[in-house]
DNA sequence: GTTTTTTTGCAAATCATTTGCATTTGAAAA
DNA sequence: TTTTCAAATGCAAATGATTTGCAAAAAAAC
């Protein structure tokens, strides 16, 4: 509830190009992708390479700071602060709407005693058509 | 319940790379990239091209006979038949369990009165460590 | 401030996937 | 069946996201 507090991992620097991707992740509303960031920092004038882009974004995601993931249809990956993790995609117009209250943890107990796995995280991606969209 | 039953879509013709595909598509436990594909039909005696394999995979998927996905710290798709589209990954050892009978359906009716979108598919992927590496 | 180590930027390299095109093949029509 | 023609294949070349080598710049340690 609330806030996610951003941080540099413990044993990086603080680098104002580090600080700038973690703040367009925070205000992003659902995973984007390396070229969105770049553009993103761009538009705010701030002068980034993509290579560090990529390089951060890895670290950030061994880290466990944020999640990979592929959508339908894309060549590209995205990545999302944990709490994006979980999302609905529209079909149509490509509206994306987060998950939050994840259903998944009500069956985690159920998965874990029926194949034994010590369960350390799950992504969840669900497709259909939005509300506007079905209206059309 | 049973067999799956293997068929090449309506208005795609019978040639002998597609069927191999799907051959190799059904008696997978779980979802392999175009690249194993190839060597398994290599194995087999079966000469095709990468690109072909390539080309059914995506016409396949269009058609909604496979799914393809993308596995954590994997720069390659995967494709599977729709049943073995859930399953759980070993961070230690990358053994991949299928999720039958799963858990996702019944949060379908929450999510749709939630956010009002017409449900058409779904894809999860649970990371944990499998009982064996569990005891190590 | 100086040293040491990490991080960055740039350009070149990778590598999975896609594409153009000539050739082969399946299957519909004769 | 044979003919006909669009669809499918193979090959090689192109693409495009991501990665990497290396020298220069910037943090943190001294």
């Amino acid at each position: 509830m609330g806030e996610q507090k951003l941080f540099i991992p413990k044993g990086y620097r603080k680098t104002k190009q580090r600080e700038s991707i973690l703040k367009v992740l925070e205000r992003a509303e659902y995973p984007i992708t390396a070229e969105h960031i770049f553009m993103e920092l761009k538009n705010d004038g701030i002068d980034i390479s993509l290579s560090t882009i990529y390089r951060n974004l890895e670290m950030l995601t061994k880290e466990g700071l944020t999640v990979k993931s592929y959508m339908m249809n894309e060549d590209k990956a995205r990545y999302a602060l944990p709490d994006k993790k979980n999302y609905l995609v529209c079909e149509k117009c490509g509206k994306i709407v987060i998950i939050d209250n994840c259903p998944f943890d009500k069956f985690k107990e159920e998965l874990i005693e029926v194949h034994g796995f010590d369960i350390t995280g799950h992504s969840i991606e669900v497709y259909g058509i939005c509300p506007e969209c079905q209206k059309k």
